[in-house]
DNA sequence: CACTCATATCGATGATTGTCAATGTCGTGC
DNA sequence: GCACGACATTGACAATCATCGATATGAGTG
């Protein structure tokens, strides 16, 4: 994981707010779908779609427990989307950093 | 900043691999709307409305200065995502933590 | 003031998103 | 095997998004 990229789906599953609440519940652990269901007034189709996304991103994890799907949070892919936001916002370890205020040559002259 | 709402749009502006890579390019410094056009394939007019999206989610700030903009990464905000996900993501100081493995009846009977 | 360059806004367009009701699938228990 | 409960998929829809060309605004230069 190092394209800018490949964390486009992770930000994209990150910008819905019923989806951040979803992360917020399963920070404190393991759910089931009919649980997170019970917490928000959206329908059951709905919630399937937003897991859908979530799992895909690699976000979350989901296991089939019989008649349950079991949620849990992929701590390492969270914390890999906490260190690339760091990456990119800081300027550690760049190594083709182009930093020029305003490369305009009129610009760069009367510097 | 607290509610997970108040969040959606910071994720919403990095969503995007040009505003991802617009973003790293930031984090080695100061830059002018035509230095990064230069770096992408894309219209005047389609950098203008992401740049647009990147300052109205509080993560770049944009100066004029003259003819030109300035734009510079806003630490402060992107400091604030970042602890954000960290908060949701981590179950320390959550007071209202309900974790139960399934609430089903017939489950928590069985366990 | 007229011209030019940098940036913003507008209008249009195809693609993607979030939502639902309806329906399909898969597991469990009788 | 059949009925039911949990979850997924489908089709439809309105809303939002990313993109462009054209046009407007605003600053600097003569």
């Amino acid at each position: 994981m190092n394209a800018h990229a490949d964390y486009v789906p992770v930000f994209k599953a990150l910008s819905d707010e019923t989806r951040l609440k979803i992360i917020d519940m399963l920070s404190c652990g393991e759910m089931c779908a009919c649980d997170i269901l019970e917490r928000f007034s959206i329908s059951q189709s709905t919630l399937s779609y937003h897991m859908k996304i979530l799992t895909e991103s690699g976000l979350v994890h989901g296991v089939r427990d019989g008649a349950w799907m079991r949620y849990t949070l992929n701590r390492d892919r969270t914390d890999e989307a906490i260190h690339f936001i760091n990456h990119i916002t800081n300027t550690n370890d760049k190594v083709d950093c182009i930093c020029t205020p305003c490369s305009r040559p009129e610009r760069t002259a009367d510097k």
